[in-house]
DNA sequence: TTGTCTGCAAAGGGTTTGCAGAACT
DNA sequence: AGTTCTGCAAACCCTTTGCAGACAA
C-alpha cells in the first residue's frame, strides 16, 4: 500500500498505524506513549509527522474532541460519531444512521455535505456523577 | 450584573463583550482585533481572561470550529449548530429544533444531555467551487 | 547507491501565569 | 484605601520546520 505510492514502509509507520487501531481514540500523544512501549526512541516528530500521510492516505482520520490535541482514528473501522462528556472527559460513540435525517435534510436544503465521521457533541454523559438536571 | 458579583465593570470588560456581540462567532485573536481598533492599548491576556469570565458568568460560550482557536459567540443569541466547511472554511448556522429528535433519542437511550449550542458539523458547503460529488 | 525517513534541536503559534502598577468601588 | 484588573514579559504546551545521518528499496 505504501510501496506501491512510491513511498516506504518502516517499522515506525507499522508501529504507529498499529498503536492508532489499537487505541480507537488517540492523541499524538497517547500514540507516542503506545509506540515507545515497543521502540523507545522513537521521536514525537516521527508521530506527526506520520500521523499525517497516514491520514493523506486514507488509512486513518482525526477528529477534534473537546479542547487541544484531536485524536486520530482508523478509517477501517466503522464510522461513528462521538459524545464527549465534557464533565468526565469520557468518549462514547454513536451510529451515524441515527444523524441520517439530519444530514439528508442539510444536503437537500443547504447543499451541506456533513463529513460524519468527524462529528463530536459535547454534552453531559449519564453517570450519576456527571448527569444533571435539566429544565 | 459583575457589580453583583462583586466583580468590577471595566471598559475593556465591556469592550470585549461588545465585540463578541457584533462579531458572532469570534476567536480571542479576532476579538482581540476588533477592541483595538476601539481601545489600542488591550492586551490579549486580558483578551482570554475575560473571555473565560464572560463564559464562567453564562454570557458567552465558545465552540471549536475546525483546527485551531476556538470561536466564541453570545449566550443571549438564539442558540445555533454550527456547520463548518472544511474545504473554503465558512461557518453557516442552523435551528437547533432539526437537532431535537437525535438530542431527545440519545437522551432517552443513553442519557446524554447534548449540549448543542457546542455542536459544530465538518463537511462540505453547497459553493460550487466547494461542492463535491459524493457516492 | 539513491532518495526517502528519522531524530534532534530549535522555532513557531496559541494560551497561561507571576508580578507590579493602574483602576474600579 | 482596599482589592480587583490590567499590561508586560516570560513560561508553557502542542505542533512544525531545517538539517544531517540512517535506512528501505
Amino acid at each position: 500500500m505504501l510501496r506501491s505510492r512510491g513511498l516506504r514502509l518502516t517499522a515506525q509507520r507499522q508501529l504507529i498505524l498499529d498503536a492508532v487501531l489499537e487505541l480507537g481514540h488517540a492523541t499524538p500523544e497517547q500514540v507516542h506513549a503506545a509506540v515507545r512501549e515497543v521502540a523507545a526512541g522513537v521521536n514525537i516528530t516521527t508521530i506527526y509527522r506520520t500521523l499525517e500521510l497516514l491520514e493523506r492516505l486514507g488509512l486513518v482520520t482525526h477528529t477534534h474532541l473537546s479542547h487541544g490535541s484531536p485524536t486520530y482514528h482508523s478509517v477501517g473501522e466503522d464510522a461513528h460519531v462521538h459524545l464527549v462528556c465534557r464533565n468526565c472527559g469520557a468518549v462514547d460513540e454513536v451510529d451515524p444512521e441515527l444523524f441520517r435525517p439530519v444530514t439528508d435534510t442539510l444536503a437537500a436544503e443547504r447543499g451541506f455535505q456533513v463529513d460524519i465521521g468527524h462529528v463530536a457533541l459535547f454534552g453531559v454523559c449519564g453517570r450519576t456523577e456527571c448527569g444533571e438536571r435539566r429544565g
